[in-house]
DNA sequence: GAGCCACCTTGATCGAAATCAAGGGCAATC
DNA sequence: GATTGCCCTTGATTTCGATCAAGGTGGCTC
């Protein structure tokens, strides 16, 4: 399979590109470029104008913003298969709301936004999957201010390890926690020593066992009622 | 005027609107109802299945979350002119994700979502529209998950005050505290009584002169340097 | 005008999580 | 195999904002 034709492979498991027909997405190949990074390299900074979004092929990256004290919070984590800063294409002086950076080196598409919002004009229907996607985002966003706002950082714990469990397990589950916990901290907006104690603490309670980076749940049920 | 006639008024003003023309205009006022409330009356229910979107007319409305506790978090404040709601319709099966409940008593639209979707399909430029607002929303969600887990109760309230202040003003400045302060205190995450204490303390440092609902602050850069 | 209620303020205390500090384990490098 | 550096853990202490508790004020109704 040629390099391109590989290409093609990915875009049309996206839903960014799932509607569109072989000769849009011919013509959208030729405004794609394939890019390497690596650990620990910046890809973009905040406020830089925004000419492409991006289709993660290998390796994890982090969006975070960073306070004037250089504290850091992880917006998103992207793993392989997820879009970003696709949203972004939309505004009328598209800048990147974060700052992106590798975490584990790895390959992205940098797909340019005129030329895709160029299709996007004829193919309502992908119009529409994007907006439901962003509806989802928006609720995403909504959760987590409520858990930020109305729950404990225990409470933030669990239900991040809650959604790891694969969909419909039921009684002892094992999950692999996707990164570092300093990262995974970072995210849940604690500190890595009180996702440390925490994950402990719920150790102590029996209702999981951490060995490294895979954390058995004897009872999933239980675990649930406990948040 | 005629009632229906100063809806439409209301309608082609409002950016879910302005790109239709006559026909959809009119054709969308068949799915529109006028609807009163008052205050303290809930309007909808989290989870409720959506088939309609809002636009606030008169009066003023919360969009809230409630914690296990009985705690609340206001997650918008929602004042005349301003659409609610709208991009739930996106979903496959629409749900209010929040309880909405009238604050002051007023009137609002109604609008059935089926009918405008189908608008949608023709109006290219109502999408992109849409889709940029929606991307403004994700990045105001953005900010308020940075200033919740970046930044301390202070530097929200201030940023709060300076958003009130119009575009533009530089010098001494009055702005007029949209909502009773409890409400306000609900949609920054503080208690009332840290909000009261803020606002003090704020006036100690002669940033801020407090007087009802009424905030004069002397100096806006000031107030911005010291945030 | 008395009484009531909603809202706000002020003071005292408490508690969850951050910060500060120290140490351990492991992988990479020389 | 020693050294270095990065993560993670554990303990001690601090701190910010919540909670608890008491007034104060103004607008209602009766």
């Amino acid at each position: 399979m040629s390099a391109d034709a590989k290409v093609l492979k990915d875009l049309d498991h996206h839903y960014l590109f799932a509607a569109l027909n072989e000769e849009q997405r011919e013509d959208l190949l030729t405004h794609t470029h394939l890019r390497s990074f690596k650990a620990g390299q910046l890809l973009f900074s905040r406020n830089d104008p925004a000419q492409t979004f991006f289709l993660l092929q290998r390796g994890e990256i982090k969006l975070y913003r960073v306070s004037a004290e250089g504290q850091e919070k992880v917006m998103r984590l992207i793993r392989p298969g997820m879009s970003f800063a696709e949203s972004v294409m939309f505004m009328d002086e598209p800048r990147y709301p974060v700052h992106a950076q590798g975490v584990r080196a790895g390959a992205l598409l940098a797909i340019e936004s005129e030329p895709y919002l160029k299709i996007l004009r004829e193919s309502f229907d992908t119009c529409r999957t994007v907006m439901a996607q962003m509806t989802r985002r928006i609720q995403a966003h909504w959760d987590e201010i409520e858990a930020l706002t109305l729950q404990n950082s225990r409470y933030r714990i669990v239900h991040y390890l809650l959604s790891l469990v694969p969909e419909g397990a039921t009684g002892a589950v094992d999950v692999t926690l996707p990164s570092r916990k300093s990262l995974i901290a970072a995210q849940l907006a604690v500190t890595p020593e009180t996702l440390s104690r925490t994950l402990h603490a719920l150790s102590d309670d029996g209702l999981i066992a951490v060995h490294e980076y895979v954390v058995r749940i004897p009872d999933v049920g239980a675990l649930r009622r406990r948040m």
